[in-house]
DNA sequence: AAGTGGTGAAACAGGTCTGTCTCATATCTA
DNA sequence: TAGATATGAGACAGACCTGTTTCACCACTT
């Protein structure tokens, strides 16, 4: 069997289409570009994803599932919800200090694909709703369910609306200022022990 | 003198592209398609502006102005800061629920125009710091100014934040969280008198 | 009456887009 | 050895893209 070298190309198709789309956009991407930068023949991308828009979403999914890992062994270092929650945030603020930072390339995708029908939406919204889910699940350990999904709804809008100002330059006072406020919130949200 | 009708035209262009712009993006929307449903030639549009990214950048400010003037217009009906900043999220709720929300053209033009260079990009930063200073202002008049451009910070990141839950079908809650959150911190912030 | 400026219609150029098709090649399995 | 599978290279189709050019028209001003 020669699955590794065949999941290989698909793979480096992936990461490759995932640094462009990242840069420039999704449309304004083309296949050409894709496979030129992948060193990879036409036919081969066709094979394994039916349309550029498959790509998208598997490039989305990819991304998703790296980002929730990452967060999973951030929850692992330490104990209670306010921890957790902070290295969450803490997490953005290395992000939005490396090298190649352009933004949240799922919000860019929701700006590209307002359709809700159409599956590159529907990955946007898998995973904001998967990462609200996540902080909503930390929080209900010392706040009530509702409380808590109030609260998780809270810090998501905080952290994208930081990840927009993070984009414009305001990177550092954001990721402060969203963390901090997130803080507050949850202590004041605490369930008295 | 003929400038009404010209402006008339140009003016017509703009608005028509907004609807297009909004609907389904700026790279997927092409001059042809903005032509025709403007129904007017190509070379009027082309003599009114340069190139589409101008068009754009035109579209993007003509939609500041509105948005300035109206929440010019919410900030004299009541007094105190509080009051001013609620108006400003029950403005968006307002967006909100309208038939045909889309989500934030500027978060969109930011998702489809990286370059912090880029004409395109200089104008959403244009508003969204007017807005973020708007805030700040407001706040000035019952807090410091550094803790106050804090607040407005994080006001801004509730706004952007609860503008993309909106446009994943969560327009009702995230707002309404955004509000509650956004007067906490406020309140909390509040300079005794 | 002559001129001026905005406009319309449509062809055109040169490029890019997504997606298909064909043919050759390399590698691994039975 | 024969066959299956993945790939490469590139031509190709048909549509769409931005922006330019040309010519005619119409309304208004002087």
């Amino acid at each position: 069997m020669t699955s590794s070298p065949a999941s290989d190309k698909r793979q480096h198709v992936v990461e490759t289409a995932y640094g462009l789309f990242k840069r420039a956009g999704f449309h304004a991407t083309g296949i050409d570009r894709i496979i030129a930068e992948a060193d990879v023949a036409k036919m081969t991308m066709y094979r394994h994803f039916p349309s550029k828009d498959e790509l998208i979403v598997e490039v989305l999914d990819y991304r998703a599932r790296r980002f929730a890992r990452q967060l999973d062994r951030l929850a692992e270092e330490v104990a209670t919800p306010g921890q957790k929650i902070a290295k969450i945030f803490d997490w953005h603020q290395r992000w939005f200090r490396s090298p190649d930072f352009h933004g949240c390339l799922f919000a860019h995708a929701l700006a590209e694909f307002g359709d809700p029908e159409h599956p590159v939406f529907k990955a946007v919204a898998r995973q904001k709703n998967g990462l609200k889910k996540r902080m909503q699940l930390i929080l209900e350990e010392e706040m009530p369910r509702g409380r808590a999904e109030s609260v998780a709804a809270v810090l998501l809008m905080l952290i994208e609306g930081a990840t927009l100002l993070a984009q414009m330059g305001q990177a550092d006072t954001a990721i402060r200022d969203a963390r901090k406020a997130a803080l507050d919130i949850i202590a004041a949200s605490r369930r008295p022990r």
